[in-house]
RNA sequence: GCCCAAGUAGCUCAGGGGUAGAGCGCAUCCUUGGUAAGGAUGAGGUCGCGGGUUCAAAUCCCGCCUUGGGCUCCA
């Protein structure tokens, strides 16, 4: 066959054999190739200088873009492999892991993992940038091959790649695509597809260097990985950077310092956290939050103790399989105590206490438990990720027939917490147990099959997109995950909702129901924000520190002109004090502006400015953070806008 | 826990083999000024901890601790 027939849209053309792809889009639209990168061939993606095979059919070629999203994962992809081949020619004998492109995640854009003969710092970055650079200057071109395995495998161990060997051996059956950087060491074992040449990777930067495990296997080799970001173009990398600049100013471990809202300090131990009194007032403002939604909904409060005898965790399974993350043993007389790292255990105690009736479910205990958890040291993270901290969990213990119910009501209560504070970018997982292996999950699949079936159809009622994780579910049955972001797109677990068909059978608990027998009621462990401690880092960088009046540690702030103003000032400070509101005055002998200034920087949500013009007139010159001088107006006035704003909890 | 980096005043940071610096904050005094920084003076530091090299270490070397970015793990 000597012709290919093509089409592009809605036009169609036949080109001489053989032709390429950009043969093809030449003949098809003369603008087609401006801007592209790569291509679709039958939506399969391919290189623009792939050779196009000619069938009987007419072969459709799409355009990929750099500006696509298509474009951009193949421009980071291909610039992957030049920071590979980069460090291949400055650290020969480098051996190489995998090099994908990152789109998910806003961190960062690609990554190569390697052994270098030395270990790299961060020092070497610049000078790997810097040869990337250079290269790219040269115009290399990336090119594809395809190979028997038997040949792959002989190339990759002549270079003593015995990690790539692994990899081509698990997938490769039959031929394996190669690519080559030509004029450069660099070989790997890829599907592609590529740029067409390195001059084609103009925006580009490494970011940082960390270690990481093969196939994330902490038994296996720890490799270094190096991470970078591409763009299609220097003005949207120089907007990115800039962005994650402004992103990082929203660190709540930042703001927690300069708004005086908690402390970690090494004296006392890490992953532990000091609440000062100014963090104090959110929390309690959280916790009322809580509070009034628990009572609305029928929850009772218990307190329960922050050690339990080691026999306890033994009934309840976490020493065999909590073990490595809980605080050892300490003993009293003879006996063993351990912290718990769980609530679970002591709601069930309090179920225990007394036989239950079918008419007594659903009970529904919930409590501020705080619990401890030995984390490696490497996770910790400010709030987000400590050694002890305090879960509004709640424990459901319901007949079969409630699940659906007291589910559905979860979340309802959910979105009515998320809905207050804001929140738009929640994201609900469903995590089921993984369809092909069955190891260690407990209890019958038609428990599970019903159990999801519940959960999903409560998500569903309420019309919440979720996506539907398979093998994440907890090994004594499936649940629903709220996650959400911090301020650089770290994504962070908060709320739970969990069903559980182990617990209740380990504890041996029971109801007697309408028919007189004893039945086993389900256990539902949820919790909402999760841990308080994540949920307040999650807040303030939410916010950017600046708290809702509802939450706001101080919410105004009296701004005295001059010192003859200073009774006033008292007087209108304790005005407001006695409405119930967190007033502070500044009578300090400071220019308005250095007091404004200073309010501002608190990010405090009402200014009250007062001079002689406010003392005559009994009014109050209202500043508002955001808005700025909003005019004057009398206390009451003042007091009933603010009265109103508090009572909505607006934002 | 593992890889890389960093720890100097309350905070942000400069300096660097020969007895410690700035700005902000804090204290006192002067100033009483209308919507994001008025002025002066002063108090604050075993330069993360321990060891080594050296006549001399905050500075060089080693170990540890803590913090930061990741990996693994997880609320």
């Amino acid at each position: 066959m000597s012709e290919i027939n093509v089409k592009f849209g809605d036009i169609q053309r036949s080109v001489p054999a053989p032709a390429t792809v950009i043969d093809a889009l030449k003949a098809l639209d003369r603008d087609a190739l401006k801007g592209s990168i790569a291509a679709k061939v039958n939506g399969q993606e391919v290189d623009l200088n792939a050779e196009l095979t000619a069938t009987d059919e007419v072969l459709s070629i799409e355009a990929i873009t750099a500006d696509s999203r298509d474009g951009l994962e193949v421009l980071r992809h291909s610039t992957a492999h030049l920071l590979a081949a980069a460090v291949l020619e400055l650290f020969p004998g480098t051996k190489l892991g995998v090099g994908p492109a990152l789109m998910e995640d806003p961190r960062y854009g690609f990554y190569y993992d390697v052994i270098a003969p030395r270990q790299l710092t961060e020092a070497d970055l610049p000078v790997i940038e810097k040869k990337m650079r250079e290269m790219a200057k040269r115009d290399l071109r990336y090119r594809r091959d395809v190979v028997d395995k038997s040949a792959i495998l002989e190339m990759f161990e002549g270079r003593d790649e015995p990690l790539k060997c692994e990899l081509i051996d698990e997938k490769v059956d039959g031929t394996a695509s190669v690519y080559y950087i030509d004029g450069s060491p660099f070989v790997d074992f890829c599907l592609g597809p590529h740029v067409q040449h390195t001059g084609k990777l103009k925006a580009f930067k490494l970011l940082a260097l960390s270690g990481a495990y093969w196939k994330g296997d902490a038994e296996r080799d720890q490799m270094q990985r190096i991470y970078g970001t591409a763009f299609a173009s220097q003005e949207q990398l120089d907007a990115w950077l800039k962005q994650r600049e402004e992103a990082e100013k929203r660190d709540h471990r930042k703001l927690g310092r300069e708004l005086d809202l908690f402390s970690i300090q090494e004296e006392y131990g890490q992953g532990l956290i000091l609440w000062h009194p100014k963090g104090g007032i959110v929390r309690m403002e959280m916790e009322r939050l809580l509070r009034e939604e628990l009572e609305r909904r029928g929850y009772s409060f218990v307190f329960t103790p922050h050690i339990a005898k080691r026999e306890l965790w033994v009934t309840s399974g976490h020493e065999g399989n909590y073990a490595d993350s809980m605080y050892a043993p300490t003993s009293i007389e003879d006996e063993e105590y351990r912290l718990k790292p769980m609530n679970c255990p002591f709601h069930i105690g309090i179920y225990k206490a007394s036989p239950k009736s079918y008419r007594d479910l659903p009970q529904r205990y919930s409590e501020m438990g705080t619990v401890y958890r030995a984390e490696l040291s490497g996770t910790l993270h400010g709030l987000m990720r400590v050694r002890g901290f305090s879960v509004d969990d709640a424990h459901l213990f319901v007949r079969p027939d409630q699940v659906h119910a007291e589910v559905a009501d979860c979340l309802d209560f959910a979105i009515k917490v998320f809905e207050t504070y804001g929140f738009d970018k929640v994201k609900f997982e469903l995590s089921v147990r993984g369809a092909a292996e069955n190891k260690g999950y407990l209890g019958a699949d038609e428990d599970w099959a019903a159990a999801e079936d519940q959960l999903a159809s409560a998500l569903k009622e309420r019309g919440i997109s979720y996506e539907r994780i398979e093998g994440e579910a907890a090994f004594y049955g499936p649940k629903i995950d709220i996650k959400i972001e911090d301020a650089i797109g770290r994504v962070w677990q908060l709320g739970t909702i969990q069903l559980d068909f182990n617990l209740p059978e380990r504890f041996e608990l029971e109801y007697t129901g309408d028919d007189n027998l004893k039945h086993r009621p389900f256990m539902i462990h949820r919790a909402l924000f999760g841990s308080i401690e994540r949920f307040f880092g999650v807040l303030i960088e939410h916010y950017a520190g600046a708290f809702p009046l509802w939450l706001a540690p101080v919410q105004v702030t009296v701004l005295p002109i001059t010192d003859r103003i200073n009774d006033y000032a008292d007087q209108v400070a304790a005005e407001l004090r006695n409405a119930g509101f967190r007033v502070e005055s500044n009578t300090r002998s400071d220019k308005i502006g250095a007091k404004i200034r200073d309010a501002q920087m608190q990010k405090i949500p009402y200014m009250l400015i007062l001079g002689d013009q406010e003392l005559e007139n009994g009014q109050v010159a209202v500043r508002e953070r955001k808005q700025g001088d909003i005019g004057a107006m009398s206390l009451a006035e003042f007091k009933e806008m603010i009265s109103k704003q508090k009572a909505e909890r607006s934002l």
